[in-house]
DNA sequence: AACTCTGTTTCATTATATGAAACCATCTGG
DNA sequence: CCAGATGGTTTCATATAATGAAACAGAGTT
């Protein structure tokens, strides 16, 4: 009542119904007003509204609300969607804003990896990634997971185009290879910059194959170990969020 | 004032302000306005409230809004939706409000077509079309339809494998074919019962191979060659709206 | 039949969405 | 460089329109 609002708070209700749909397919009335805690009458007039121009339809069968044809035809009217760097881009300021840490994009090129997006932290202290930087693939949290997560084959092709110190050197970054596979995300502390520290995760596109890598990144001091493990499930909710924008 | 209202102004317009989409990719405020003639503050308010949920993202650039990721993440979960026949039935009555008209839906099952959907003209004097209804692929629009804009090797294996009376009964209907291709859609008039006819066009898929055929039909008094060619573009328009939703 | 669990509708109340107008920036052209 | 557009943003008083409670209706279950 004191500070205004811009917004609409009806359409919020509603966009939030909407959203209900992201972890289920179906959905009955009760279950949605649950979800977001509103009355059921409210629930059933927004959700009228919403079938009305096709944003959901009700199974006949089950009686059930489910996402509607309009969806589709919206998504299909983007399909030329542009570049990643800039289709990411509010999600990253969005992950930018949860961290406060800086987020940057990258994608591979040969044996070599290029910022192709990112969003400084604005904190005072803060890691700054300048776009269209191109960095090796040997060191990094994002070099490593843009080869761990790698189609196989292509993986040995980098691994052997890739210069090593000795033959053990190579083992031990192969089994990491193994242990970021399994926890799903790659850390780095000072592996390339002396005093930064970076969490990254691979971002799969719609066919499941590995496209870019996101990675957060700020002084070593504040992105401690203990916290780059607390982050890591948001940055990869964030990465999987990604992936379905990503053809 | 008189008869209730059970739905949400406020969202109605919401998505009208989404639906703008469909035609162009990026709109400014006062195109929006434009076009659903509300006054420029509501727009806004609305275009706020779908910003904040990520429906609609705007362009640093040009300033003008453009649909957001959240429609993609939607559609994405959708992704492993239900067969066509569940899925366009909507679409399918609204066709048949528009239209007043039975609507069928056929799919080609080698050299026969099947009835998947249908939904029931509510005119006293209808065409009733049972679904699951098996029907040769020889006759009627909705036939001509799915062999005029089957894959061309697959069409030619088609005619060789229908009966022809003689030599020149397939010379007519394959040019038949061609202008059924050029104009998009086919019609029939007492082709395969009498006293009916029908309308069809082609549903292609998003790979943009034929998919199903849509077929409007009616009696032949009702449905004449001067009023099917008025419907065509319609149903054209709904076979395509369609083809978004079928992979 | 009594009960529970949905979904749907009604209704009074007040919050809330609304349009007009004022306000800011930018941009354009004389 | 100023005057006048043009597009976007915010303010504000007003009445509309969204709201939650409660009543209602149906379908299953016990």
């Amino acid at each position: 009542m004191e500070d205004q609002k811009l917004t609409v708070r009806a359409v919020e209700r509603a966009l939030d119904v909407v959203l209900c749909f992201t972890d289920s397919v179906e959905l009955s009335l009760t279950e949605i007003a649950g979800k977001i805690s509103l009355h059921k009458s409210t629930v059933h007039r927004l959700l009228a509204s919403l079938e009305g121009r096709g944003f959901v339809i009700r199974n006949a069968e089950t009686e059930k609300y489910r996402l509607g044809f309009r969806i589709w035809e919206l998504a299909a009217n983007m399909e030329q969607g542009d570049d990643p760097a800039t289709i990411l881009l509010p999600e990253m300021e969005r992950l930018r804003d949860q961290l406060g840490e800086t987020i940057s994009l990258y994608m591979r090129d040969g044996i070599e990896r290029i910022r192709i997006q990112a969003v400084q932290s604005n904190q005072a202290i803060r890691r700054v990634a300048p776009i269209g930087a191109r960095l090796p693939l040997s060191v990094g949290a994002s070099s490593k997971v843009l080869i761990a997560f790698a189609q196989p084959a292509e993986q040995q092709e980098l691994l052997d185009a890739l210069s090593w110190a000795d033959k053990r050197e190579r083992e031990v970054f192969e089994r990491q290879l193994g242990e970021i596979r399994r926890l799903g995300y790659a850390t780095s502390i000072e592996e390339r910059e002396p005093g930064a520290a970076a969490v990254s995760a691979p971002i799969f596109n719609r066919s499941h194959r590995l496209a870019d890598a996101l990675a957060v990144s700020g002084p070593a001091n504040r992105l401690t170990l203990e916290r780059m493990k607390e982050h890591a499930p948001l940055i990869i909710e964030a990465a999987n969020r990604m992936g379905k924008m990503v053809r």
